[in-house]
DNA sequence: TAGATTGTTAATCGATTAACAATC
DNA sequence: TAGATTGTTAATCGATTAACAATC
């Protein structure tokens, strides 16, 4: 069913069609055309009918697609089912956030684990998880294996966290930090956030707008 | 010197070089060529230099680019130097973890108010700021007049918040809330985050990567 | 059946890469 | 000058859009 090799700018689409399918299963929607979705979403119906055709034939002809079934697919295709374990490293600011705001359990994800070297945050209640120190994190994945790990730790920490955390059977990082994680490890999964560019690109098309406004 | 509409593609890429030419830089390099950064970097030299010329000639043949040079023409492209105003809504766990990790000023913005509707959150201090209660958004506006909204809101309160910053001048929106706050209004810009979306992305990958090493 | 809408192929568009003359 | 490397044009690649036959 899951097709060869799909591009990653389909595979970023996939997230946001569940989050509007979900809108739709809760507004009681039963059914609904590649082109209303497309007119919800901002995108043609063209584009939502190749996606979606990537992984499978969801629709029917003359019908469109039923809401349940196709948000159903792509939690599947997705794999949000499957609750891999994630640990945190670095309970800072950013780090406990995340912690406290994220859903994983709705992500494929639950948070078994968060880390941090810094002896006073050792101990620490975040959510339903204490930090732990650093010093325990190689055994502790002896013992758990978690599957994923989320950075939230300084940039200089990064890549050599990374590659310690390779070698104890990560495979797949959710990156914070502003070290660019990338290509280095095959067979391993990174997903990079960096907040401050998107918001450098903020304040480059806030200015692009202003200059476009004078002429 | 700046030229037309450069393409969104190019300018997500802006704030990538400036963090590479910032640890160039930091490292007391005096000079690179496309071909030494594009290794660096994990991308072609083509691709750099044709970048770089959407916006100007940075560089010089037989010698590459002035690393120093090059970072301030493209802080100055990026308009980083602007200090420009945000105000911060919802002041939960994200909220408040955004406030205390960004470096706000590096990156052309300056935090001037927090905003949170929730009358056990005002009041609080969240790093030099103290939490307002949203009652006061319009006069703040009026008075101040921030360039910048950060929505850390529910779901459900960010539509009809962002159209009522607009109302009030907002000229752009960071958008961590679960709305897609897109297109919907003209000569404003949006950088919408949407942190649930990179973990079910990364949750697919690591799907993929499992499967492809069962082959 | 007639109307609607898919799945899929073909056409278009845009972004990336390659090539090379210009030039420091 | 000779070597290096840019700026820029042309070629390629991939992603998006359009079109339409298949079919519910």
């Amino acid at each position: 069913m899951a097709k060869g090799n799909v591009s990653l700018s389909v595979v970023r689409r996939l997230p946001r069609y569940h989050r509007f399918l979900k809108d739709l299963l809760n507004a009681g929607t039963v059914r609904i055309s590649s082109g209303d979705l497309s007119a919800k979403m901002g995108l043609t119906a063209s584009q939502i009918r190749q996606d979606l055709n990537c992984f499978g034939g969801f629709g029917q002809q003359g019908y469109g697609y039923n809401v349940k079934d196709l948000y159903e697919e792509i939690s599947k295709i997705l794999g949000l089912g499957k609750h891999r374990k994630a640990i945190l490293l670095g309970a800072g600011n950013l780090g406990r956030a995340i912690v406290l705001h994220m859903d994983f359990s709705s992500r494929g994800f639950e948070l078994v684990g968060i880390f941090d070297s810094n002896p006073e945050l050792v101990g620490l209640k975040v959510g339903s998880l204490a930090v732990q120190d650093s010093a325990g994190l190689e055994d502790f994945c002896r013992q758990h294996h978690p599957d994923v790990a989320i950075l939230c730790i300084p940039k200089e920490a990064a890549k050599s966290t990374a590659a310690v955390l390779v070698r104890y059977g990560i495979r797949g990082f959710w990156n914070f930090s502003h070290y660019d994680l990338a290509l280095d490890y095959d067979g391993v999964a990174v997903e990079n956030v960096h907040l401050g560019d998107s918001l450098s690109t903020l304040c480059f098309r806030i200015n692009e707008l202003e200059k476009a406004e004078k002429e």
